[in-house]
DNA sequence: CGCGTAGATCGAAAAACGTCAATACATCGT
DNA sequence: ACGATGTATTGACGTTTTTCGATCTACGCG
């Protein structure tokens, strides 16, 4: 299915071709990718996330309060946006809530977070 | 802004149940991890970036508007997004503007991007 | 030079987003 | 049951973002 060929584009310099008429094939984006790129397009569930990351277990809503330096009201609706992209889960222990990174999603997340963290 | 510091926790009401006494330590995001994501998070944006991974050379601006389905002044926002972001790199040539992935981002795109594209 | 075209920029309007204070909800220990 | 504590939700407010029409700029051609 990798048949861009066809008539590409050459670098052509307009000779006598006033259209540059070479259309490519639209690719469109799953709605899960839509969702987990804008689930991350956030620098405090970024934080989120890497920290998450980097703990590499669960870990208690509590304690990322302040790791994401925002209120708590804040920091709970942006697990809540994780949640819904199914990027971290969240699991109840009586009073607290330990929330991790999907397995599902660990390898793409840290495929996406790449090599940048900068520790505090 | 942050508060920090004075009770990480004191008291813990549950005996045998250690929980929360771990704090996390907090991994920040660089900021061009966040620009990087920030630039994908719109569908628009991912289904130019995902046309021009697909292409995989240069395509002119022309074909990316038919492609992403908006107006062609949307379409130029987009692509200056994504160029402030350095994920994609454009080259004139007379008229016409050549956008393709920027070759050092090349491999994280795609990493991200992964295996979720439908084409039409 | 003037015309036509491709792309970028400007201005504005609507929608989406991030944040917090206040409040509600759930769960424990007393 | 009550009060205390962790978490979730609500309501509001200011900021950012997305989109378009209109305009401006750059280029090639006759």
């Amino acid at each position: 299915m990798i048949e861009t060929k066809g008539t590409p584009h050459l670098r052509l310099p307009m000779l006598d071709d006033p259209t540059c008429a070479s259309p490519v094939a639209a690719v469109h984006p799953s709605a899960v990718l839509v969702a987990r790129c804008k689930a991350l397009a956030d620098e405090t569930r970024l934080t989120l996330v890497l920290t998450l990351l980097a703990a590499g277990e669960s870990v208690c809503a509590c304690n990322l309060v302040p790791a994401a330096g925002v209120g708590q009201a804040t920091v709970s609706h942006h697990l809540k946006v994780l949640r819904e992209a199914c990027i971290v889960s969240v699991e109840r222990q009586g009073i607290w809530a330990y929330y991790r990174i999907t397995p599902e999603v660990h390898a793409w997340v840290q495929s996406v977070a790449g090599s940048d963290a900068v520790r505090e």
